[in-house]
DNA sequence: TTGAAAGCGCTAACAA
DNA sequence: TTGTTAGCGCTTTCAA
């Protein structure tokens, strides 16, 4: 059985008040019973509970966090962040990944609650109604990360998708594209499945270049969908120049693809990412990406929840807005009538 | 403020005693009786806190995991799984990442003990001397997964990494090649640094091959460390005609660099990886990789950590050993003298 | 079948 | 400056 504060005042000759005192750094502590407290705890290589403390203190220093995938490289990446700047808060993560399951969800929700979480990051914006319910009325700090539910009075740290998909799709008309598919997200998702696709056709309506059905696709922002899709939208009887992926995973099943067909990026075909992950680099040729400021999401998510916990005046009422940023590699090139 | 058993007692008009009992399932309560309590806790939307449950249960239902890098496709897909089997036993995960860094290590790891997690899962072999007493006066079920620290009385689920590495080896020499490229990783870890060195050589020895340093090169299992060793040794006077890396990322470095030196995967060099991520698809040509079984490796891991948990007899007192399995893509090329 | 009360390991009034 | 003691919210003897 692990020593509990009894036995260190015991060894100590001391108060269990006392031996508290030095264990919570306060003042009023004589240097010969801190010392004598400092060594009972070495000998006995005592731990404090953090459990009773957080009974008493109801504040557990934890926070959970819903993620729909941890093996997508976006997800991974600003998951990383934020646990590092929690970890330096002296805040542990609890880890939940849920793969489009809502059941699970809802169950991890509960343990959140109780686990008297102190705080909670949901990643995805798919809520159903029992868990909408369910979060409202938690009365615990929570904030969304890189999406945002519809109609919800909740808070995100979120990028504007709409503009940034507006400026990637502009970016392909800017280099002469008229014929631009376009691989979506689940439009049931407001951040990035609707706003991402008006987004692109606003501004192929601004240009004049009318929508075509046949080079738009929806899918689940994985690889291997894209890679249908584009599969797909390679069978139109003349196919489009360029392809805008909303997730780079998804332009990166496109590439496979377009390059399985014996035809080649961006000679062939133009093709642009979404989100500015790691896979961007790591593909030939490398992915140009409309990105998200991944690793400046993950820090300043977990900055305004602590900045909610602690009810300080920092905490946000409003949805934080970062920036985006169109970052150009080797997949896209000028359009060209006649090669 | 949460309502408390106390209230739901008070709401149900019994005693806290009987509310524990309907909460914990147990018979010895009358239908009326616990219809009324199941009555009260819906009215009052009570949950009961787990915190001052496992402060007398003595069990949180938690459990600790070290990742060295959660952004790594490799330990991103064995946490998710290890998270899956977790959640299916009512388990909860605390995320710690550590990068290199032995101090956050040291302190997770109070953490954990502060937390009086269940059990702790440590994903990575370069225990510091402080590190690795600390772990062993814990009194923690506790697992390595993927990884073996030499010369410790810890039971790790892993694969045979030097069969593995030979087994890759043997495969690039079975193709007729000759000069064997080597893209090592940390020859401080034994699991993954040393022994898949020695699959190597041992392979190479036995079929006459004299290993040649020119060839060998050890980084860090990530991609642009493949990248830049890889570099190195294309600069060779002969290059090699094949490359083993002993991670899939690193291998897509080595690809990557190869082709950005206008030579061909696998017609000019063949390349194979490790480990099986998914990495190995999503890049062209697909990877052909020794894999090690990911799913499996966190699914028995967790498991043999709950059996441990639960002092049950299928605890492990040995380490588990998995199969690894060569998985044939198109990334290597049997070699012909004159092409 | 039910309830009173002790105790899990800690903090924080309050008193000394 | 130190110690006594009453909780924190729950489970679990023990007795009724």
């Amino acid at each position: 059985m692990a020593p509990k504060i009894k036995d260190v005042a015991r060894q100590a000759g001391v108060s269990v008040t006392t031996v508290s005192r030095v264990l919570n750094g306060e003042r009023y502590v004589k240097d010969d019973l801190k010392e004598r407290v400092q060594r009972a705890i070495a000998e006995l290589g005592y731990t404090p509970s953090h459990i009773a403390r957080s009974l008493v203190l109801k504040k557990t220093n934890l926070i959970g966090v819903i993620v729909p995938d941890i093996t997508s490289s976006f997800y991974s990446t600003i998951l990383s962040t934020i646990e590092k700047t929690a970890s330096l808060n002296d805040y542990n993560l609890m880890l939940c990944n849920i793969i489009e399951d809502n059941d699970k969800e809802l169950k991890y929700l509960q343990v959140f609650k109780q686990m008297r979480v102190d705080g909670i990051i949901i990643m995805h914006e798919k809520l159903s109604d029992e868990i909408r319910e369910l979060i409202m009325s938690l009365d615990i700090p929570l904030l969304f990360s890189s999406v945002k539910p519809a109609d919800q009075p909740f808070v995100s740290v979120i990028i504007d998708d709409y503009a940034a998909s507006y400026d990637a799709t502009r970016y392909l008309i800017g280099l002469g594209h008229k014929r631009i598919g376009f691989l979506g997200g689940d439009m049931s998702d407001v951040t990035s499945g609707q706003n991402r696709y008006i987004g692109y056709t606003d501004a192929l309506a601004e240009s004049g270049i009318p929508v075509a059905i046949d080079y738009i696709r929806f899918g689940d922002y994985k690889t291997q969908s894209g890679y249908n899709l584009m599969k797909e939208i390679l069978n139109c009887d003349t196919r489009p120049t360029a392809v805008f992926a909303v997730s780079d995973d998804m332009a990166v099943g496109a590439m496979n693809c377009i390059h399985d067909h014996g035809l080649k990026v961006p000679e062939d075909l133009s093709v642009i990412g979404f989100d500015g992950s790691q896979l961007t680099e790591q593909v030939r040729p490398q992915l140009s990406s409309m990105e998200q400021p991944i690793l400046e999401m993950g820090k300043v998510t977990i900055e305004k929840l602590l900045d909610m916990i602690s009810g300080n005046e920092g905490a946000p009422v409003n949805d934080v807005i970062l920036k985006h940023k169109l970052v150009v590699r080797d997949s896209c090139k000028a359009y060209q009538e006649h090669v």
